[in-house]
DNA sequence: CAATCAGATGTAATCGATTTCAGAGAGAAA
DNA sequence: TTTCTCTCTGAAATCGATTACATCTGATTG
């Protein structure tokens, strides 16, 4: 509990002194240095975070916004932020969101009111406007999920790209027949998957069914277990399924094995995140894996750089497919 | 990027009277009220909380210690945390140790150096001897897994007999042969739980099985999975898994599931936690509920009041069998 | 009318660090 | 000896709020 005072005194010195002795400047004598040291151990000292970050303006904290911490999406992109955020001796506030604009308000103020200093924002459903009012006097980045005219930086992933290589992989391996399970057309990711599936089936000139595309409220288990019920009831049934998400694609494969379709000899599903529990179900699922981690640290890195006034861009960054057991029998 | 002073001059007030003004004290006449206020909107005037963190040496921030920001379990812990706190006026900075250390102990600084209130700990494997130092002179809440002589106040359930009504099912649905899949005993929760096993055994004068006792180093899904191989090589094989979390469970199922050994008709299989995903498997496992929300709110609710000073003592909570299918042909 | 009091506001100290500027002292050069 | 440099150190301002105490005004009371 001891003040930067008092290991002045203790030492016989003055308090700048000590502060060099801190901040590890080299015009201090050597046995000074010692004194100082001796005085800091001595009085168990630790150095304000709080006058540091008054006086020098910066709170050396970043904040993560995301709509659900449950969504084991954020997961891998959380560690690579902290990680790269540890390395350059920020630290981390990790915000959920729940996708309420007050919650959010509640995270922008800590920003405004200077206990952080930038964001990274991972939340789709971001109040944007204020978001776009927030860069014009913070750093912000965000992450995965972006807004195309914002003039706010971004790392992601080609989308579209992703979602027709995964679709023409279904293609390939012999179905024409292919539901999309996607979300809410506001989301731009949802928007843009959309677009590669049907430029996938452009190409191999299969027709596109709009019975075939079927639109859920969320991202959860449950409504990848109503999207297949939606399915099941069509006359002319497809083959595979393409899910915008893992955890559709994970509540597809639950709810037809409760239906006694066979995965993938009767329905093939493909999801998208790679989520860890992917690799868990029965049968594994084939998905897009995107470089979360390494999309968090490139995120985390770029928004230092913004903080320290640097002029950053957006990057996009490559994925891959991952075949499993839902597609190959 | 306004600050007091600048306020203060623009109402042509004082900057005490603004400071009243923001901390909403009545001793302010309406007339002066009203033009300070004018002046804060005109100047998009933010309070600095470094500076009244500064003179009022609380940053209201809390950090919550978790292993691994990955392991669903926490999930609703950490929601209902967060809730309580944002009700008090508290923020929560969400920080993963990886067990590692080092990685405590850049969160226990943040403390130390008054960035922040006060902790809620819930990694097992945390450095006890340094959390013990630290509760000396800060408040410190352990929240689900705990020492029982450190003197850190503590919320979580009673393990043992949590675990003693899991088996206690099993036994009453017919099994007499129930491996146990524990992990190591140096946790409490682990050790707490064997007891249980024991106790349901004993009382029904079933022996106790040295080769029906698996440990495994980790929670992971994969650690379940081996657990499962070793106990399939047994020759006289169980016909009932209590594992003590659901993801050493929801391995089990599907390693189970891969040899073709049906479950529940040819083994049952108990998990402990109830994650979101226990009810997402096929089939949906049995587990323990622990009253996760509320623990986490009780925690945060007892933080804050250690951190004003007053007095905690430790909960015990309620927990809950949940039968599913793992468990019920 | 003087004394007392309450309400509204301002002055200045304070929290704990960093940092600018100036000064002391030692040694070198003239 | 004087002057100049260079190294090390200290005094004091500063960041942006809160708050104890002082002051002023006007109303109330005896």
């Amino acid at each position: 509990m001891a003040n930067i005072q008092q290991v002045a005194m203790q030492a016989g010195v003055s308090v700048a002194t000590v502060s060099r002795v801190l901040n590890k400047q080299k015009s201090v004598a050597a046995n000074t240095r010692i004194k100082v040291e001796e005085a800091i151990k001595q009085l168990n000292y630790e150095p304000s975070l709080l006058g540091r970050s008054l006086r020098t303006s910066e709170s050396r904290i970043l904040l993560v916004l995301i709509p659900k911490i449950s969504n084991p999406f954020y997961l891998d992109i959380i560690q690579g932020i902290e990680t790269s955020a540890l390395d350059h001796g920020y630290n981390i506030l990790l915000c959920e969101t729940d996708s309420k604009p007050e919650r959010e308000n509640i995270y922008f103020d800590l920003v405004k009111k200077k206990m952080a200093d930038g964001i990274i924002s991972m939340d789709p459903t971001v109040n944007i406007d204020t978001l776009i009012k927030m860069a014009e006097n913070h750093a912000i980045i965000q992450c995965s999920e972006y807004s195309n005219d914002s003039g706010i930086p971004y790392v992601t992933i080609d989308n579209e790209q992703a979602a027709y290589r995964a679709v023409k992989h279904l293609i390939m391996i012999g179905h024409q027949k292919i539901a999309l399970v996607n979300t809410d057309e506001k989301f731009l990711y949802a928007n843009q998957r959309k677009k590669g599936y049907i430029s996938a089936l452009n190409e191999y000139n299969i027709p596109i069914r709009d019975e075939y595309i079927l639109y859920t409220r969320e991202l959860g288990f449950e409504n990848g277990q109503q999207a297949i019920r939606n399915i099941l009831r069509l006359e002319n049934q497809p083959t595979a399924v393409f899910a915008v998400s893992d955890m559709l694609a994970i509540g597809a494969l639950k709810e037809l094995s409760s239906n006694g379709v066979h995965v993938p000899n009767d329905m093939a599903v493909v999801g998208f995140d790679k989520i860890d529990f992917s690799n868990m179900t029965n049968p594994t699922l084939t998905t897009v894996a995107q470089p979360m981690r390494e999309m968090g640290e490139i995120a985390a890195t770029k928004l230092i750089a913004k903080i320290k006034g640097e002029k950053v861009e957006s990057v996009i960054l490559n994925h891959e497919l991952v075949i499993r057991e839902s597609t190959s029998g």
